[in-house]
DNA sequence: GTCTATAAGACGATAGAC
DNA sequence: GTCTATCGTCTTATAGAC
């Protein structure tokens, strides 16, 4: 059971440095030194490792749109979110190819519709042009901001008052 | 030289669906109703044509980062040539497998470094913590911010004008 | 659980006719 | 400038032995 953990840190790897659809079977299981009959043993496709990569966050993200929490809470579970599943978040959450496959998880909503209801729950009810356009630039700080800030380490925490207070100033003019 | 044209819009096109190493040349000429082989006439590979969608947009950005502007000079700047080059750098700028296609194109500095450079030069020289946080936070408005605010239109001069004063702020505590 | 071997097809790219 | 046909390789996935 240690080896399908083996596996999936590999493939998160791999998946963020050549994408998705750049990584084969035989990339994943030849840096582990095993053959892909073994990793077939584990996964039963390709698409299967990846949905067991991005199950968590995803629902994570999900839960968020739905929690109708104020835009400072809400801003604040997006970058505790964000940086909570840095590396799958970097290695899946900008890759096409993976989007794709995702998508036809026979999966209800995508990670586009997701993030368009977190904006959306930021800007408020009837919200004015500017406002609209503040709740873009305040999720893409606490999003963005956090996921470059935090390249592959931890966040620390005074940098996370930081970049949260930074997008709570880009929401409020 | 229409069909050029033609070739790249498909490809780019197809490429932010589906990644560059997720879209076949099958795939394009397929679309284009023709053969693989004319597309070989009008480019010699594959890699030669993310090269023709990139060249441009990539210098661009290269150019922002050697620019030495002041931080509210280099933000407009960012938020322009995002918007300027919308369709490649929402289909190109987040794909690993295109990513690592134009780091061996034989080119000195990557997507990457570029992005840290114009971080760095937010920032200023010798800067504190809270202010390369705060860098972060600013550039992830003026790019990404932009990019979602603006996905599949253009940007309206009031939208550009919201967008920067958001990435100021986020700037400047 | 892991192996070797292989099926069945998609892939990038080319040859040569028109 | 575009076509059909094909080369050689890589791909996902499986069969069957250990």
């Amino acid at each position: 059971m240690d080896t399908r953990r083996r596996i999936l840190d590999v493939a998160r790897e791999l998946f963020a440095a050549r994408s998705y659809a750049g990584t084969s079977i035989a990339d994943i299981t030849g840096r582990l030194g095993m053959s892909k009959a073994a990793l077939y043993y584990h996964f039963s496709s390709k698409a299967e490792i990846l949905s067991a990569l991005v199950a968590e966050p995803l629902a994570a993200y999900e839960r968020l749109a739905d929690s109708h929490l104020p835009p400072a809470e809400l801003l604040a579970a997006v970058v505790d979110t964000t940086a909570g599943y840095l590396d799958v978040v970097d290695a899946i959450g900008s890759d096409p190819s993976a989007r794709a496959v995702i998508r036809d998880l026979s999966r209800q909503r995508g990670a586009d519709e997701i993030n368009a209801t977190i904006v959306a729950a930021l800007a408020g009810p009837a919200p004015s042009e500017p406002r609209r356009v503040r709740a873009h630039a305040a999720y893409a700080v606490a999003k963005h901001g956090t996921l470059s800030l935090t390249a592959g380490g931890k966040l620390a925490t005074h940098d996370r008052a930081e970049i949260l207070a930074a997008a709570m100033r880009a929401l409020d003019a």
